[in-house]
DNA sequence: CTCACGCAGGTAAACGTTTACCTATCCATC
DNA sequence: GATGGATAGGTAAACGTTTACCTGCGTGAG
């Protein structure tokens, strides 16, 4: 049996209200000599307030729910990690879901963390749209991350990446290396984050007067199975001297998929990615990418968050960050 | 305002508690069209029953706290994700809690899963022994895994790879391949699960009449940026042909070290890992490596921990995975 | 002497559940 | 016609906190 409030109460005499007046330190009318006693009882006993009391009355509990598509996904890996530290340093906690990118298993998830009394919700990059009804219903503060999510007013921040400069200054990099004909590989077709990479790398063959051919474009899922498969089926129908992957681990599968084919990179086919995950300079030959400062993204959610729980108030904050490239080995 | 169980009994003429039984099936004696009524009526309003209160008075929250010392070490990735599964598909949620392998986090990280009501705790391979006193006095059922940890009666289970066995296996394979000069790259030195390794280690070096020069040794943690550091430090100091990396992070950062000084793998030096990360064949040389089945150790983990829940007079147990080769292309 | 106020602390309700135990009705049995 | 066992459901306490409001007491001003 835990220590409770009443077990340091009764032994410092005084009332369990006392106690957690001193331990909330909204201790102006309590004596010097009542606290002394109280902290010292807490620290003897390794007294913890039971924190699923404690949100059950106060209706916060200092946690803050993150939903990915995938944390085996190594740029999730570091969001994730990232919205943690962040959370911790300012006194929250964070608990993780996996979506898996399945819509049903996201909307389970928000239910759980609704249940478990979350004081916010962090939404990244899934393909789909989330239940409108759902959030609406929920009323709890969201921050999403490059994701299109419905104008609502618990949004209490956007997070986005300038998907359209990205994807363009990979594509224009490719181009100006002298690549004609260069492979799109990306995630879901229908999401949005896709759509608008795909609008960012027909604008730099626009401006470079390059046709786009629609054989060279591959859309699925931003894993590095998906990469794999779009090489194996890019290389089948078609032929490209450099490969535009919108993310690194897409990059890592199509790496796997060239090598298969006997290509090697970047002398028969260049490749980049997106992301730069921190297992891109390990990979042996390393990645090009785009850099998207992920943790700092990841701290960003989580300190918009925070802020607009302070201050429901506050004006919501929409932070679009600018991507820049990185050049390794790959290209 | 979310929906109560109040609301439901007083839309459904009833009292809480009758709600209460129904929706926990402890309905034997409710009417079929009392029943009914309120599952009618928990869809119509979307009630989630509050997992706060819940827990409060059931002292149980069907929620496993994990720590892991490093989640963007993908081996870890791994486990966080395979634990998370498994408890998804037996009824319960996870918390993960990342201890930077610095104890006092750790501490703070379980005084922390223990306010917040978890039924058990996992923790999972970090270079410390934690502190017994308080895990004696959480007295949650703790799974540990890959680690030492003291005898205590809350210990569910302890699930350990058969280390010695696994680094005897690597440095075999590497002696077998004709190497006679080998370097062991693993974790701190102090912490068991490394002179675990060393000893097989050394096994594989005496079986073979070879002697171990401790020139070739560095230890001192698992990531690939220690793997970079030591050698450099391995290649400043000595000379070697192959390098027997107790990690696959530690083999990414030893291969960009052997990069940097412009040697080739498998050709100048071969390297083996240990895990087989999901990133190891995707490096575009693939890593030999040692197998781990990361997955089925997470499952193991919280199949354990639940086990133990569901009855905590069950004989402990203590699974002992063993390790097989796979070899890739490094070696 | 009264009043007001500052101080130190107590009282009890509340948060949303679960659950042990109680009540009331009905029907069959002796 | 009393007893008793199903059946259907209600009552209220409990979980460990927080917090609005109350109670004395002492003291200084009027």
């Amino acid at each position: 049996m835990a220590t409770t409030i009443k077990d340091i109460a009764r032994q410092a005499g005084v009332s369990a209200a006392t106690v957690s007046k001193v331990l909330n330190r909204k201790d102006q009318f309590i004596s010097e000599e009542t606290r002394e006693k109280i902290w010292s009882l807490v620290k003897e006993l390794d007294y913890t307030p039971n924190s699923i009391a404690r949100s059950l009355i106060t209706r916060s509990s200092r946690v803050i729910g993150i939903i990915v598509p995938d944390i085996l996904n190594a740029y999730f890996t570091e969001l994730v990690r990232a919205c943690d530290q962040a959370a911790r340093e300012r006194g929250y906690s964070t608990i993780l879901c996996n979506s898996d990118s399945d819509p049903a298993k996201e909307t389970s998830h928000l239910t759980f963390l609704a249940s478990h009394g979350v004081d916010g919700i962090v939404l990244a990059a899934s393909d789909l749209i989330p239940d409108a009804r759902l959030l609406e219903k929920l009323r709890i503060p969201l921050v999403s991350m490059d994701r299109e999510v419905p104008d609502l007013d618990c949004l209490a921040a956007r997070i986005d990446t300038d998907y359209e400069t990205g994807a363009y200054l990979s594509a224009s990099h490719l181009i100006r290396n002298g690549h004609r004909r260069i492979a799109f590989v990306s995630g879901n077709p229908l999401a949005s984050n896709t759509r608008i990479r795909r609008a960012g790398f027909e604008r730099a063959h626009c401006e470079a007067g390059l046709p786009v051919d629609p054989d060279l474009i591959e859309c699925g899922a931003f894993n590095h199975r998906f990469g794999l498969m779009a090489t194996r089926t890019l290389l089948d129908r078609t032929r490209f001297t450099a490969m535009c992957c919108m993310s690194d681990m897409l990059a890592m599968g199509a790496m796997v998929g060239l090598r298969e084919h006997g290509l090697s990179v970047p002398d028969d086919c260049a490749v980049m990615g997106f992301d730069n995950i921190y297992i891109a300079p390990l990979l042996v030959r390393p990645l090009s990418t785009i850099e998207r400062r992920i943790s700092e993204a990841g701290s960003l959610a989580i300190g918009a968050m925070i802020d607009f729980l302070d201050d429901p108030e506050r004006p919501r904050r929409t932070v679009l960050m600018e991507p820049t490239v990185i050049l390794r080995e790959t290209t």
